[in-house]
DNA sequence: CCTTGTTTATAGCACC
DNA sequence: GGTGCTATAAACAAGG
């Protein structure tokens, strides 16, 4: 049995930060009326998936913020300050991350450990993020031969849930990860939203609220700077290889054993 | 002053 | 075309 990580070896991560990325952005007015900068996105992945990654591939699985960003570290091109403020606000707009006090005695906003709070992902959202993240979450043991079989057809997500359902030897479990969720079309989530789901996510606007599904996630190409087509520069290539092998990784064979 | 965390605004894209 | 979601940029607050 492979590990759902061993199979993606060979495709890339990257994180780029469109502003060093050379090509320019655009200019937008501010409400205030300063000039803000605006560039194009050419995304493909989610800084949500990698972070959880970086995450979960700790021996304790929470990072404080400097510890994600070393993880990171080599998936970070271009403007590093404007990458840090992209994940910043990803950690904390987001309710699949949570802050773990680093004393819980002694409080102190500005010093928290980072972790993947499940219960604050949705069914869309595994699937548009972690569908290839499965083993990092524990409870969510799904063998990775489901994967496997699941592979050819992974430009629906669907699919993988059905395997998952079919496999006998996951055992039934609850919250947004359960086989009944996976399965839910996405019309029943959207009900599902309207109801309980709706009572689980704390935001109240828009950008908070999970919805669209990644229908194509064979690649999981992770990158918020420019992408020509879908041919990368190879300046910015990066092997998945490396970040559960590099000596950032606590465990480095870890993604084994996931 | 630097780091960390939050909030707001908006562009771009995908889906319906 | 409308809507939802993510990425990005910037401003701001607070602690060290």
């Amino acid at each position: 049995m492979s590990s759902v990580f061993s199979l993606s070896l060979d495709q890339e991560l990257i994180m780029t930060n469109g502003v060093n990325g050379g090509l320019g952005g655009l200019l937008a007015e501010r409400s205030s009326g300063a000039p803000r900068r605006r560039f194009k996105r050419y995304t493909t992945g989610t800084y949500i998936g990698l972070i959880a990654c970086a995450i979960q591939g700790s021996p304790d699985k929470m990072l404080t913020f400097k510890q994600i960003m070393k993880k990171l570290e080599p998936f970070v091109f271009g403007d590093k300050r404007g990458i840090e403020n992209n994940i910043r606000v990803c950690l904390s707009s987001n309710r699949c991350f949570e802050k773990v006090p680093f004393d819980p005695n002694y409080p102190n906003p500005k010093k928290n450990f980072w972790k993947v709070n499940e219960n604050g992902i949705t069914p869309k959202m595994f699937r548009r993020h972690f569908k290839y993240l499965i083993n990092i979450f524990p409870g969510l043991s799904i063998p990775t031969q489901a994967v496997d079989e699941c592979k050819d057809n992974s430009h629906a997500p669907e699919p993988l849930a059905c395997k998952v359902a079919e496999s006998k030897s996951v055992g039934k479990f609850t919250g947004p990860f359960s086989i009944d969720s996976l399965l839910k079309s996405d019309r029943e989530v959207k009900r599902m939203r309207s109801t309980s789901l709706e009572e689980r996510v704390h935001y109240g606007d828009a950008q908070r609220v999970v919805g669209r599904e990644l229908a194509s996630a064979k690649i999981p190409l992770l990158s918020s700077g420019p992408q020509h087509g879908h041919s990368l520069p190879p300046h910015i290539t990066y092997n998945h290889h490396v970040l559960f092998s590099s000596p950032l990784m606590y465990r480095p064979t870890r993604y084994v054993s996931w």
